[in-house]
DNA sequence: AACAGCCCATGACATCTGTCACGCCGGGGT
DNA sequence: ACCCCGGCGTGACAGATGTCATGGGCTGTT
């Protein structure tokens, strides 16, 4: 029996995936959490195999969930689940330690056999994706320039940035001007889209 | 039996929640469409009694599947079901003839209650849901200003949005200032994401 | 020690953006 | 017939934004 840990904030899907995975003779869900920071405590009471994650989940997100799952849960090999096929997540997800990757386009036999592949010992990534990942390449943003991006998403002037980030208004500026210069954006929207897009916020 | 067709693009939860309606004794998943615009095909050959339908779909939208679904095929009663709570969304529902509207943050027991509900005639609403769509009234926003707010979601300047409205850009601008005013926001980007989160464009 | 890279800041400049006033047109209302 | 509202457009203006040059402080590398 593989005992596979479940971790989704939202119910429904997390209650589906628990149902189609309980369908399978060999595998069995231990666990379910809601959110990343209840991952390590339900791995440790439950010693699952597998942890399945999303990467979107309220607190912890799931691929800072999985770096910390790997090193206090050694013995829990770790498959990242999500939504959005950005490239920057699969090369966060591989450098948290994930053993397996899967985009929520795929089909139930992929998911299952990647449970079953993962707890084998082998790394599961979709192909595709992975030759996107490559091509994008990792962020080439600095740190700063990440930040005042992450708060830009939700719209505010230079001076609500520069509030925000306890800086000048003068150096947001510069910040976001190399930023929309490295993104190829023409504008800080645009940048700002880019940059969530790759996977680099 | 209650016969249901289930339609989602994302393979993963659709194959998911067939199986975790299939557990139901009473329920029988009859067809599965990943596309809009499969939607009243599948429910003409399949002639189920609910339709699960998620709003996010390629091609044609959950909403307007679902108006189309109530002409076509008026004896197939409509949950749509979203991942996000946004206002609009269930008044669009509500407008297209939906009997229910479920967020994928409940539980799969609602779910569930939520298909036996709805054949059986009744409406099924979130009411944390349905109180805040009432509170945020409807979109206030005229045709032409949610136009310009869904080009302008990508990020474009004022000259991108003009050329691809084949509009000018001081009315452009004029729109822009409009929908900027109306959705309380003081930004373009502010007011952009007002208007998605509350489910107008 | 010299160097490169990043962070922070300032100042100046051209451009873009948001706002306002105004006008024209067409389709509903009463 | 009238008025109101929405769409479209122009012109003008203050303020915000993006770009550039420049400089100081800091860290790590060679």
């Amino acid at each position: 029996m593989i005992k596979v840990l479940l971790a989704d904030d939202q119910a429904l899907v997390r209650g589906a995936f628990a149902a189609m995975l309980g369908l399978e003779p060999d595998i069995e869900v231990v666990a379910q959490v809601s959110a990343g920071d209840e991952v390590v405590a339900a791995a440790r009471r439950t010693e699952p195999h597998v942890a399945l994650l999303d990467v979107q989940m309220p607190g912890v997100d799931g691929l800072t969930a999985a770096a910390e799952l790997r090193k206090t849960v050694p013995g829990c090999r770790v498959i990242v689940c999500t939504t959005f096929g950005r490239p920057g997540y699969l090369a966060r997800a591989m450098a948290a330690g994930a053993a397996g990757f899967v985009v929520k386009d795929a089909t139930p036999e992929q998911l299952v056999d990647a449970v079953r592949r993962v707890h084998a010992g082998l790394r599961v990534v979709d192909p595709a994706l992975a030759a996107e990942s490559l091509a994008t390449g990792h962020s080439p943003l600095t740190d700063r320039e990440r930040d005042v991006l992450a708060v830009a998403r939700d719209g505010g002037t230079v001076a609500d940035l520069a509030k925000a980030l306890h800086l000048s208004e003068g150096t947001v500026r510069n910040h976001l001007s190399a930023a929309i210069g490295k993104t190829g954006a023409r504008t800080r929207a645009e940048a700002v889209r880019v940059a969530e897009d790759s996977g680099w916020l």
